[in-house]
DNA sequence: CTTATAGTTTCGAATATTCGAAATTATTTG
DNA sequence: CAAATAATTTCGAATATTCGAAACTATAAG
């Protein structure tokens, strides 16, 4: 039972963590910051997003404990707050990319789902 | 360019795969399965699921190319379809496991995200 | 203190997700 | 064909996500 309950949480866990990558843009966030920190104002226009979505994206992961933020002057720099978790996520795209050029049923069921 | 599009559609695919695992019950089918392949039946009560709803979770899957059904007689069986997207998504799991284990932050904001 | 720059928050509308309930489909058995 | 069992689909309401626009906060520089 015990155990039971700390699959719960594990579960949930992972389900939030999931929700968080569950996204194009705040995956674009997270392979920029592959590389190291970056500023938010750099990063809007490296990505070509508006700051103040692309702040809200932000919120997101820090929220969740996968980026951290360091202020100099007036600016912020973003980083990975875990570089597990980050390679975790590289992992899963690696495999997917291998689908893609494989040209496997991922791919062309890609948007089929939930219309 | 044509590398930006294909970067484009990997992130779109990645996000739509991590979309499938971005809700507990959708965990706790693909870690049912790693043992091998079970029928609905089976899942929903091992699982304390209402079939409707496992069902409905299990097309989630089924449309994202995750898992693979195969029919016998009144029985539908369901399987991971690509051992390497689950193993990936083990991995994480391990690194979250670690997390909790550690009482790390990622504990404590569970569930602090977006109300 | 004023202005400029960097970043965040709030609000609201559009869209998507989730789940129960009820209806429907597929297969087997009598 | 009728009945039973396994599974899926459809519908609708509750909830969550997404994004632009506008307002707001924080720091630096004059």
């Amino acid at each position: 039972m015990k155990q039971k309950i700390l699959d719960d949480k594990l579960f949930a866990l992972h389900a939030e963590v999931c929700k968080s990558m569950a996204n194009p843009t705040r995956l674009k966030i997270l392979n920029a910051l592959e590389n190291g920190e970056q500023s938010v104002d750099v990063m809007a226009k490296s990505l070509g997003l508006r700051k103040a979505n692309l702040s809200q994206h932000l919120a997101v992961l820090r929220q969740r404990g996968i980026v951290a933020t360091r202020r100099e002057g007036l600016n912020i720099y973003y980083r990975c707050a875990n570089s597990k978790m980050l390679k975790a996520c590289e992992i899963l795209r690696e495999v997917l990319l291998e689908q893609l050029r494989e040209g496997g049923k991922l791919f062309e069921q890609l948007g089929k789902g939930r219309k």
